[in-house]
DNA sequence: TCCTTACGCTACGACCCGTAGCGTAACTGT
DNA sequence: ACAGTTACGCTACGGGTCGTAGCGTAAGGA
């Protein structure tokens, strides 16, 4: 869904084609695999998507924005597993996400659209609501289960809990892609478990203070 | 220092001006301050410089270079001060870390330059000789210290103490760069020892494992 | 002094950007 | 059926950056 609560859908005139949308972000993607952020062009996906320039223009004010939603749809399948465990939950999501990052269009792509958007308030907003929300609701929903399970203890202060859940997160992303993408090297079953054992060990003493 | 295994420095002609090189990187600089990454050009960068554009490309094969030099030096500055614990050390490297990711520089330089490295092993080799390493250095540095302290066990196995040093860092510089870049929060005080206890912790765990 | 290399400067073709203008297509309300 | 409204394709354009070539000059070395 790209919905960004767009404000008015016009009721009269000649609707916007739902196909070269779709169209638009394939070739978008396309282009990345290809081409790479840095040699991608507006008119080169308005080529690949059969679409005139301008359509491309009167939907996204750039190749950022662009390059963020076409993105953003590879998000949508990331799942949490229910595999019995926190562990496992935690393994299972890590493997999971170093898969989307081994794919080229998101190697080249999110690393670039996160350093544009250090200078771009609203391409900040956009790529959180698209993709990096998408991948804190797992870490949230993991440990709901976990709590469910007996795993981990229900934190009463609501505050703290947020603020673990950012820490959490941001360990758990932060090293999945800096392997992935500045160490360069893989994420495979034997790093994923190391690293769970690692985070878990942690979680379970920051609880205790 | 900027020598990357120059192969033959010429023994005659006219020298290059080390004045011109210093000039340029801190031209670039200055341009990553204004401009950011994106709209920095090498025309801007010359002009700055007080150089002529052939100048640069005299030196640098084209924008990602010469940015990963001028960045570069800026991470020469990180030193392990020793603060007495494996605790207050690692703490210590992550606010000075943060510190670094403050600056609007490396800010909109680092994540873009590790964009462009996905698609390019050349750049990938320089990001890792003049910016990954001397991290990298780090932690190997505040592992022998806590090993001479007694606070960590001596690795017989190399190859496997390699690879826990990988993950340590992975953990540590990606946590760090996943909060200021991507989460866009401080990394303060209480963040760093929030997360030094679970690194520590963890690393405990990993190594009764 | 000659040779070699670096430098500044200008000019250039190539490419991409983002937009304007226009005719046509598609859908809506009366 | 018809007029109103919006989307689309296409062309063209000024503006900017790229990376390079060419030339005369400056700064060292044999």
């Amino acid at each position: 869904m790209l919905s960004h609560g767009h404000p008015k859908p016009p009721r009269t005139g000649r609707p916007r084609s739902a196909a070269a949308d779709e169209a638009i972000l394939e070739a978008c993607r396309a282009s990345l695999v290809d081409l790479g952020w840095s040699k991608l062009t507006m008119g080169d996906v308005a080529t690949r998507a059969g679409v005139a320039k301008t359509t491309l223009y009167r939907r996204w004010a750039g190749k950022n924005e662009l390059v963020v939603d076409a993105v953003a749809v590879l998000f949508d399948e990331l799942e949490l597993p229910d595999l019995g465990s926190l562990s496992a939950d935690v393994q299972g999501v890590v493997l999971q996400f170093a898969a989307l990052l081994d794919r080229p269009e998101t190697r080249t792509a999110l690393m670039a659209v996160v350093a544009e958007s250090t200078r771009d308030d609203a391409l900040r907003a956009r790529i959180r609501d698209s993709i990096v929300d998408r991948q804190k609701r797992l870490v949230l929903l993991g440990r709901q289960r976990a709590q469910q399970r007996g795993e981990l203890p229900v934190e009463p202060d609501e505050a703290s809990a947020a603020s673990t859940a950012d820490l959490i997160f941001d360990v758990i992303a932060g090293a999945v892609v800096h392997r992935t993408l500045v160490s360069a090297e893989p994420v495979d079953e034997d790093w994923a478990r190391r690293f769970t054992v690692l985070l878990l060990a942690g979680l379970g003493a920051a609880a205790a203070t």
